[in-house]
RNA sequence: GCCCACUUAACUCAGCGGUAGAGUGCCGCUUUCACACGGCGGAAGUCGGAGGUUCAAAUCCUCCAGUGGGCACCA
């Protein structure tokens, strides 16, 4: 057989995807079993115009681990994927394609637009989901969904005309996010707020309307002066003596001409600026609620592109914001009304996706009053303790979120997007409709018009879990799958993603979308920072899957834990280097597989095996534990741990080793075809507890397995063609579970490290014999010991051991060691120990020795802790000092011997 | 301003009430017939600081410092 040295996952890569997905074993479909349980998971659909980066290979592999364990214990699994329409990231895309043409938007209309948008997706939006391909990741293709096919977007629209039906969605004038830039409203949740750190603010003073010709002015101190412009009252705290006299005074508002009031509102904090604040009620989220609060007049003096209108003045009309702002201090100052200008850094509005400053500004939207499904939500968490969030303390957050939640701005001013189904007769009265024909019925006409606005992209995520099953409609699947079992996802859209699927899920399916919600570290670059395409920090983790192979990442990404990680390609180059091992050690049983069969070797009761098989087995079995108990608490790091050192340490270090000379005898027969099936039987149980991590590798060598078949299948996958993907995943058997022989074997262990540490410590050739005498009293390991003998001559190079009850009478040129339990060792090195060395290498160890001694004794003759801890602690440590007085003893005894 | 997380070996991180761990790196030795992307052995940490609770604290509590993140209408 050709098996090349080293592990080239490019082959493998290349291969066993298309014929999973052609075969296929990801749908729920090949599961045959009608009572098998159902795991299910939306993916969080990337951006149709997304490329895949870290984070998104970071959580696929996550939810791909946990679809194939499942899958492999029986379950009925859906891992639905799909990809989000990204309202303005794709009208973009497209808007700078047709730029090259020297063409805009509006140069092809609306209609053509979106035709062109469509036809850009069908070119360019499969993108991601080939590269999701290349993660390996076992998601069923056959149900892909994209957030405006013609089944989502009717869900979309029968929410939309429900939620307007009960009363909560609603059309008004109200102050909103601006970005000039994207011409669009945004929500609360699309703005980012961003210090701006030279910030300045000015003073300005204001004239009082006195009726007597005496000079008196009121300061007021602003971030923006050009909004001055537009303000139609100057408020103080009614509580402020300063001002007292002023309340209900007019003050002239300088270049406009205008008289304004002076008012009073608890809002204004005394303690800041001068205490008297500027109102701009169209201008500012703040005061608009004041000017509602005080019935103030809106003056609208800066436009939708952030320039000034008519309203401004004649000076000013036109002008940029910024302009306005210079020219409205010049003013100020040549007025000899601009008091100071101070330094000030203050947290200012930024469009999350361009970062242009946001205007606020007072508009007609669609918004959403969240109160009834923001009551929904708490409740779920509040008696049931749904979604329970991994980590907890997310929970926390998202609680907070939802009590201070405000209504939602729904209503996008974007061509790309579900067009909210809403349409105005000639007169404007609006009708909400499931479609054009319904609104006519209800308006009784056929001129109408529809509202030209498109709907939030996260409303039609909002729906994701349950529209992409079919809903309206009870569907099998929607039955079948919904709610889905766990939602894995970053922390960034808690707000704006989670929270709304949870919320929707119970206003229109009546129950919640997920049982769990697991959210994940974020990787970040190399110096700590986040990976950004701005920074230009990222890791393309195509480059690292062609560098390491898809494996080796994808076992990095799931080592990281719930918290922040810095990338490192140190880290991925040692998970391929374990899928080299993985690869050699197959290459190993496969090179000596003459003769040997997968699952057998094991027959009979486990107390007539070797002690090494015993051991194997029981440390496999405890392997398949941890890793499920992991998987089932998320905790992805202690299953890679607990398979890394099951397969390297257990298996290749000392399994194989032990094994190797039975596997590898010269002259084939039942023994030798025993030992090699057992060698067998646990790679191939190791292959598929490490396949839900590294489905590559193990499916490269899990075919090539002399008795996988058919048979391998867990049952509900009968009739499917072999894979290691449908093979049962290994259970805990615990009768397999043997702490008695994991002791022995430990003693063993301990015994040939032992040697071998003498060995290195006097220099002795790797290719020099030796003898070695064990000693090991009346107790049990003498047996150990005796059973193992061949093994541990191999291991320990030696020419002869000799095991018994009490070391024999040795030369003084021996080295010696004392180990737990009782045993001694010695190794005479005629000639090769240089006694000064010897003596100091006993005295170390005396001293590690007596120091553990003396913490222990303390601690024993300590009467608090005898009289409180738990009994059994107490005797550990007992035992433990009284081992050590043994060892302690014995080095004491050595290192006479080497004086005589 | 408020809230949360993090601070453990040179680096990246586990551990989260009972003898300080892993991977990488480092220092020896080693190309013996699965693997030098390997093997064997080894050195390396007053677990951010200060208090407190406890028989016992890296682990629980309080305060402080640093780092990162979230929330917030102080103009």
């Amino acid at each position: 057989m050709e098996i090349p040295k080293t592990y080239d996952p490019k082959q493998a890569e290349e291969s066993h995807y298309a014929n999973w997905e052609r075969a296929g074993y990801f749908a729920p479909e090949i599961n045959k079993d009608p009572s098998a349980p159902v795991y299910s998971i939306a993916i969080p659909p990337p951006n149709v115009t997304g490329s895949l980066h870290m984070g998104h290979a970071l959580q696929h592999t996550m939810m791909d681990v946990l679809t194939r364990h499942k899958r492999m214990c029986g379950y009925r699994t859906l891992w639905l994927p799909g990809t989000d329409h990204a309202g303005i990231s794709t009208q973009l895309v497209v808007s700078r394609e047709l730029k090259k043409e020297k063409l805009t938007r509006h140069d092809l209309g609306r209609e053509k637009f979106v035709e062109r948008v469509w036809q850009w997706k069908a070119e360019s939006g499969g993108q991601i989901t080939r590269q999701m391909r290349r993660e390996g990741v076992s998601v069923d293709w056959s149900r892909e969904r994209f957030t405006m096919d013609e089944g989502l977007s009717r869900a979309v629209r029968e929410v939309f005309v429900r939620l307007y039906e009960e009363g909560h969605i609603y059309r008004g004038a109200r102050i909103v996010n601006w970005c000039p830039t994207d011409q669009t409203v945004l929500s609360d949740l699309e703005v980012v707020k961003e210090t701006k750190k030279d910030g300045k603010l000015y003073f300005l003073q204001y004239p009082i309307k006195t009726g007597n010709g005496s000079e008196r002015r009121l300061t007021v101190a602003t971030t923006r002066p050009e909004t001055m412009l537009g303000d139609t009252a100057v408020a103080v705290n009614p509580s402020d003596e300063r001002y007292g006299d002023l309340i209900g005074a007019t003050v002239m508002l300088p270049l406009t001409g205008r008289e304004i009031p002076v008012i009073a509102d608890d809002y204004v904090d005394p303690a800041f600026g001068t205490g008297a604040v500027k109102i701009t009620p169209a201008h500012d989220p703040a005061d608009y609620e004041m000017g509602v609060r005080h019935d103030l007049a809106q003056v609208f003096v800066i436009d939708q592109n952030a320039r000034m209108t008519a309203d401004a003045g004649a000076e000013f009309v036109g002008l940029d914001r910024y302009e306005a702002r210079e020219l409205v201090v010049k003013k100020f100052e040549e007025l000899g009304l601009l008091e100071k200008v101070e330094d000030y850094e203050f947290a200012i509005s930024k469009c999350e996706r361009c970062k242009t400053v946001i205007e606020p500004l007072i508009s007609t939207q669609w918004f959403v009053r969240m109160d009834e499904m923001r009551d929904m939500a708490l409740k779920l968490l509040g008696d049931e303790g749904k979604p329970r969030f991994i980590p907890d303390s997310y929970e926390k957050v998202y609680t907070n979120w939802l009590e201070n939640l405000r209504d939602w701005t729904i209503s996008r001013q974007l061509w790309w997007g579900h067009q909210i189904p809403a349409w105005y007769d000639e007169e404007g009265n609006v009708y909400v409709a499931r479609n054009e024909e319904e609104a006519r019925a209800k308006a009784g006409t056929d001129k109408l018009t529809q509202d030209p606005d498109v709907l939030d992209t996260w409303f039609s995520s909002g729906l994701w879990p349950f529209s992409t099953l079919g809903w309206p409609d009870e569907t099998a699947d929607l039955r079948a799958f919904y709610p889905t079992s766990v939602l894995v996802t970053a922390r960034d859209i808690i707000f704006l993603w989670v929270s709304r699927m949870v919320m929707m899920g119970m206003k229109f399916v009546g129950e919640r979308p997920f049982e769990d919600v697991f959210i994940t570290g974020t990787v970040l670059d190399r110096a700590g920072q986040r990976m950004s395409k701005s920074k230009n920090n990222g890791i393309d983790p195509l480059d690292v899957f062609d560098k390491y192979g898809v494996d080796a990442t994808r076992l990095m990404l799931a080592s990281i834990g719930g918290t922040d990680t810095r990338w490192s390609d140190a880290q991925v180059e040692s998970y391929r280097n374990f899928a080299n091992k993985i690869w050699n050690a197959a290459r190993f049983c496969l090179l000596n597989s003459e003769g040997a069969t997968v699952g057998k070797g094991f027959e009979g009761a486990p107390e007539t095996w070797a002690l090494h098989d015993r051991w194997i087995m029981s440390r496999l079995n405890k392997t398949a534990r941890a890793v499920g108990e992991a998987l089932a608490d998320y905790q992805f790091h202690e299953a890679v741990y607990a398979l890394y050192h099951f397969f390297w340490d257990d298996f290749c270090d000392w399994y194989i080793e032990l094994s190797k000379s039975d596997v590898t005898a010269a002259a084939a027969g039942p023994a030798r075809d025993a030992a090699r099936s057992r060698a067998l039987t646990v790679l191939e149980q190791a292959l598929r507890l490490l396949h839900p991590f590294m489905p590559f590798i193990t499916e490269e060598i899990w075919l090539r397995l002399p008795g996988v078949g058919a048979g391998s299948l867990h049952p509900a996958y009968h009739g499917a063609t072999p894979t290691v993907m449908l093979a049962a995943y290994p259970q805990a058997d615990e009768k397999l579970i043997d702490e008695q022989s994991e002791a022995e074997m430990q003693s063993v262990i301990e015994l040939v490290s032992r040697v071998r540490n003498i060995r290195t410590e006097l220099n002795v050739k790797p290719s020099e014999p030796v003898r070695v005498f064990v000693s090991a009293g009346e107790n049990g390991l003498q047996k150990v010991f005796g059973d193992s003998l061949p093994q541990i001559m191999r291991l320990v190079r030696a020419s002869d051991v000799t095991v018994s009850g009490a070391m024999p009478e040795l030369p003084r040129a021996t080295a010696r060691q004392a180990l737990a339990g009782g045993v001694e060792i010695a190794v005479p090195l005629e000639g090769l120990i240089d006694f000064t060395r010897e003596t100091e290498r006993i005295a170390r160890e005396t001293e590690k020795l007596t120091k553990e001694l003396e913490r222990i004794e303390a601690q024993l003759s300590n009467p608090q802790f005898v009289e409180r801890a738990p009994a059994e602690k107490v005797e550990e440590l007992r035992q433990r000092a009284a081992d050590i007085g043994q060892r302690t003893n014995a080095l004491k005894q050595m290192s006479e011997a080497l004086k005589s």
